[in-house]
DNA sequence: GCCAACGTTGGC
DNA sequence: GCCAACGTTGGC
């Protein structure tokens, strides 16, 4: 299959662009999707290599500010079998893992595109991301708004 | 902190 | 299976 492209939100808070630059290889497990649309995104549909638009959250300027790639196959999050994780699920169990995650591997870190850019570019109306109600903190991307988006970031 | 929008839960 | 109540997301 070729290859896809994904928005993945993330608070700064919690893990911003710079956390992931600064992890081991520039890794990061996605820990704490608890959403099961997200789990299936991730589960069902992700590839290793996809492209990923690293989106910052629940913060003062919301918006893409880096790119990444799917660095690993799925696998159980063990935040949810940890009592002391604000992620802990205690109806999920180690033998019947509900939520998933991978590995994502932050590459470099872009100027900000902030939501109000993303809403004020006819170009990029249509991403799933900007549409009315969308909280889906894993959306896909289409190949036409991978390109722009990253043209724009990249300058070429 | 507010609140719109959406998802989940659980009684029936 | 319906749907009201509740919880969460996330921008503002």
């Amino acid at each position: 299959m070729n290859t896809q492209y994904w928005l993945m939100k993330s608070e700064p808070e919690e893990c911003s662009i710079d956390d992931a630059l600064a992890a081991p290889g520039a890794s990061v497990p996605w820990t704490g999707v608890r959403n099961y649309q997200a789990r299936n995104f991730m589960r069902d549909a992700m590839q290793v290599g996809d492209g990923v638009l690293f989106y910052h959250s629940s913060c003062a300027e919301p918006g893409i500010v880096g790119l990444a790639r799917v660095a690993s196959e799925i696998r159980p999050d063990p935040t949810q079998f940890d009592p002391a994780s604000p992620y802990f699920d205690p109806k999920s169990s180690p033998d019947k893992p509900r939520w998933l995650l991978r590995d994502v591997q932050a590459l470099k870190k872009t100027r900000l595109i902030g939501l109000p850019e993303l809403r004020a570019t006819p170009e990029l109306a249509e991403m799933v991301v900007l549409q009315r109600g969308s909280r889906l903190s894993i959306t896909p991307v289409s190949e036409a708004h991978w390109t722009f988006i990253t043209r724009r970031l990249l300058g070429d």
